[in-house]
RNA sequence: GGCCACGUGGCGGAGUGGUUACGCAGCGGAUUGCAAAUCCGUGGACAUCGGUUCGAACCCGGUCGUGGCCUCCA
């Protein structure tokens, strides 16, 4: 079976044809650096980055260019720079630097390249010389505007016309705009704000829109027109619709992205959306302090991608156990496995994978009767999406952040224990247990196949 | 108000015209000094009302419910 991928623009799946089999191209629209990234970004990440393994297995690792920016020019970042009291680019340094660490604790590759919006100031204002020279933009006011009445398949990406959107804002209209769904290329900066020379003529110093880093970088990295375009499901109206607007009246090309590809909202509880406005999220930071990014990953993925995910500790806790499973069974599995054709065919299909998490328990099972091949092929498969990246002593070994633990009297006392058992004093070997309970230890008793001996191991209680 | 999704067992979650995935929990068993962990087995569902069909959870229509976008948002 070959890819297939939904996509947003014609509301089908559709046959994956790339462009350019030599180089496939992907962007995906990273986060803003001026906070932690909360979990549903978190899933944005993931998504994609599940999609780039998949494609660089298909068409070579050297031949996917997966382009997510930084948006390091935003209201927001001056806004928390002021708070703090800090400058605007140590906001954005530091919280790239914890994205990035986020991005790393869930396990995605880096992507190709991760352009900067500060570092394409002039392809912006390119943008914006040409879609006024060519009659799609305007300047008013000290504001560079797109003209959407020039553009007449407008909307077609959101599926709403110009007459619908008018009807039903619920915003003041700007009085420079010619018309009311005209959206800012490049705006005037107040005093104390970043600001640049603006293009087009006009005089005062200016910052640029929200929706036009992402043409410039897009444009200059990946070409006028690519593959792919991804982002989470809110990104379609304005700012995908605007980008593409953009793009496609300033390169003249009939579309920008040939697929684009939107992940569902994450719910915090009752179907409510997650998101920074409604202060209902979770941090990934947060996550990756109370669970292994991998199992945070698994959460991730638990549903189809385009579905609403309703997020929960369990959710969580599940998927963990399901790793520790799968941990255990690999830990001595051969390296040379196949990746399992079941577990490729669910994620060729629109990345279906529940479904490939459902191969994976099916090889588990296959595994633990004593099958080799299919243990191997867990492996693979597993380490494929991005799981089983460590060894089974480093995954046991991961604590929750805060945790503090006297290792070696723990292990003193399963001595203890195992020493008590062996004569017999099972009152003594239960109250050890008892205490080691009492300390937040879980005990796991196993007998090792070769000896017969009883082993003990331990973890933190969940 | 406009546009768009979605309603599957206790929970999570695929599927999509005809063998009712899968995981967790539950239950039964194995194992254990007793537990935990592990292993094996197992019951249980397709919001509702109509229609199409030999046959519908799946297609069509109505109803009810939930959510999203239209404003910063993954």
């Amino acid at each position: 079976m070959s890819l297939q991928l939904y996509n947003t623009l014609t509301r089908s799946k559709e046959r994956f044809e790339p462009i350019d089999p030599t180089n496939v191209r992907m962007y995906a629209c990273g986060p803003t650096v001026y906070s932690f990234i909360h979990i549903g970004n978190g899933r944005m990440l993931v998504v994609f980055d599940l999609l780039f393994r998949v494609l660089r297995r298909t068409y070579g690792t050297g031949h996917v260019t997966y382009a997510r920016n930084i948006t390091d020019v935003d209201d927001k970042i001056n806004a928390r720079a002021a708070e703090e009291g800090v400058s605007i680019a140590e906001v954005t340094e530091r919280t790239t630097q914890q994205f990035h660490a986020d991005a790393a604790g869930l396990v995605c590759l880096p992507p190709t390249i991760e352009p900067r919006a500060t570092g394409h100031i002039e392809e912006m204002k390119a943008l914006c010389e040409t879609l006024v020279s060519k009659g799609h933009a305007y300047v008013a006011d000290g504001h560079v505007l797109f003209d959407v009445p020039s553009m007449r398949d407008y909307g077609r990406l959101s599926n709403r016309s110009v007459e619908e959107m008018e009807a039903g804002a619920r915003v003041d209209v700007a009085p420079y705009k010619r018309s009311p769904m005209d959206f800012v290329l490049w705006k005037p900066s107040k005093p104390g704000v970043p600001a640049w020379p603006s293009p087009c003529g006009i005089a005062e110093a200016g910052r640029p829109g929200w929706h036009i880093e992402c043409s410039a970088m897009a444009g200059k990295h990946l070409g006028k027109v690519f593959d792919i375009h991804g982002g989470g499901i809110d990104l379609v109206f304005p700012h995908h619709e605007n980008e593409l607007a953009q793009s496609r009246c300033a390169h003249g090309t009939h579309v920008m992205a040939n697929v684009w590809m939107h992940n569902g909202f994450l719910e915090a509880a009752e179907g409510e959306k997650m998101s920074k406005s409604l202060g209902n999220f979770i941090t990934v930071r947060e996550l990756l302090d109370q669970t292994p990014g991998e199992a945070g990953r698994l959460a991730l993925l638990s549903s189809h991608y385009r579905q609403p995910l309703p997020w929960s500790e369990r959710l969580v806790q599940d998927s963990r156990r399901t790793l520790d499973l799968w941990y255990e069974l690999a830990a001595d599995a051969d390296d040379d496995g196949e990746i399992a054709p079941d577990v490729l065919e669910a994620l060729e299909d629109d990345l279906n994978t529940p479904k490939a998490i459902a191969a994976l328990h099916a090889l588990r099972a296959e595994a633990a009767k004593g099958n080799a091949t299919a243990k191997a092929s867990l492996k693979a498969s597993a380490q494929f999406m991005g799981f089983l990246q460590s060894s089974f002593d480093e995954w046991r070994a991961w604590r929750p952040a805060g945790v503090a633990i006297d290792e070696a009297a723990v292990h003193a006392l399963i001595i203890a224990r195992l020493q008590a058992r062996k004569r017999k004093d099972f009152k003594e070997s239960d109250r050890i247990r008892d205490e080691l309970a009492a300390m937040g230890i879980q005990l796991k008793d196993a007998k090792n196949k070769d000896t017969g001996e009883i082993e003990t191991t331990w973890e933190v209680k969940r």
